[in-house]
DNA sequence: CGCTCATGAATGAATGGTCATTCACTGCCC
DNA sequence: GGGCAGTGAATGACCATTCATTCATGAGCG
């Protein structure tokens, strides 16, 4: 009883929080503010929250939770590393689509994280980087990928191109392509490079064949 | 003569604010710390800027004027546009390469350009992006990049893979990859993506040859 | 020359406004 | 009736910006 008010009220800081980070950016955005669309007082927020920078630490952790498991749910649902790749571009997109008080966050204001809070290391970002690492690895594996192609390199590749179009997404207010289509283009230029034979067409990847010849 | 020491003045406080800025971020940079960095008084800098806000968009204005035309020059030095697009890649990390506080600034405090500047338009910014989108709309005409890809999604695409690479860069202290092979890899994954035919070798666009055959 | 004086660049201490954070107090619930 | 969540006014730290003052320069003049 008490812990339910306790992590609904909890929750609802984090709430008015993200939107309010969101809509002035974390330097600018008050405390009070954070509060009044909260409806509490000042004060009680840190019965919640240590500090400011807590809330915004929280803020990305409780949603991290959220986002890893939903997105690793996803790229289970599928054995091929083809379509596992393209079934991340198209969660990552509607996850920002859904969400973009929260992807506006993660874009502006936690990026500053080596910044203004050194100590904070940010590891589920990693985790969710490497969800790409992984699948590339896989593919490899299987013979469907380029062997050359740096792990690490591919999931800061893929993920970039897929963030940079979110940051266009959340900061401009109107947008130009559907998520379909924007996802289908990203993936898809980014495998097709990424494939190993170039002779194949796209539909041949889907099944988990083995390499037949050369 | 007057004007000589008023511009070294001048410029001397923007390298200084690229350093505090790039040390602290834009909010916890003091412009006392500014100052004493470039052996002015406080009072100085208000001579030569009008505010903090002036401060970085000086200093992003007066470095995208040399950006841009350093990039003008690289991928006109070249017809091809396969060619245009691996140049711009490696010009891109070699500019972060070589300019490090800046381009911490550019990815972590330009951000939130949206947030604490909602006037200023950054269409250097836009400029530089249209650069690759560019690119791709010379390659289609060519008949060597595929015609369903918009380049407004691939200018994006490619920047994004850039930039989050150099975003690695910029902010862990190690770097697993020299910068020659991180361009490559980038510049190949995106473009035997984008080449139309899949039976071609890379060598065989380098040239600005005829399309031959289906 | 050498003196005076006007100019405006440069200075940095003082100001003022803005919040994050605290804490003495309130009133509810067991 | 006391323990505890919640409150919000008060506190104090912080820093961008200002501005009264200093100082270097060089022009004008006898």
């Amino acid at each position: 009883m008490k812990q339910n008010k306790n992590k609904e009220k909890y929750l609802r800081i984090i709430g008015a929080a993200t939107r309010v980070f969101a809509r002035r950016g974390f330097y600018q955005a008050k405390v009070s503010e954070i509060a009044r669309e909260a409806g509490v007082a000042d004060g009680t927020i840190y019965l919640y929250f240590e500090n400011k920078d807590d809330i915004l630490i929280s803020l990305f952790e409780e949603q991290m939770k959220i986002v890893l498991s939903n997105m690793r749910e996803q790229i289970a649902a599928t054995e091929s590393p083809v379509e596992k790749l393209e079934r991340f571009s198209l969660s990552h997109l509607k996850l920002i689509e859904q969400n973009k008080d929260m992807a506006e966050i993660i874009q502006v204001e936690l990026r500053q994280s080596s910044k203004f809070m050194k100590s904070y290391k940010n590891e589920h970002f990693a985790e969710y980087l490497d969800l790409i690492a992984d699948i590339v690895r896989k593919g490899q594996q299987d013979g469907l990928f380029k062997k050359d192609v740096v792990p690490d390199l591919a999931k800061r590749a893929l993920f970039g191109a897929l963030d940079e179009l979110s940051r266009y997404w959340v900061l401009s207010t109107r947008r130009k392509y559907d998520i379909e289509t924007a996802a289908k283009q990203i993936s898809e230029t980014f495998l097709y490079g990424l494939v190993d034979n170039p002779g194949r067409t796209p539909m041949e990847f889907k099944g988990k064949r083995e390499r037949r010849l050369r």
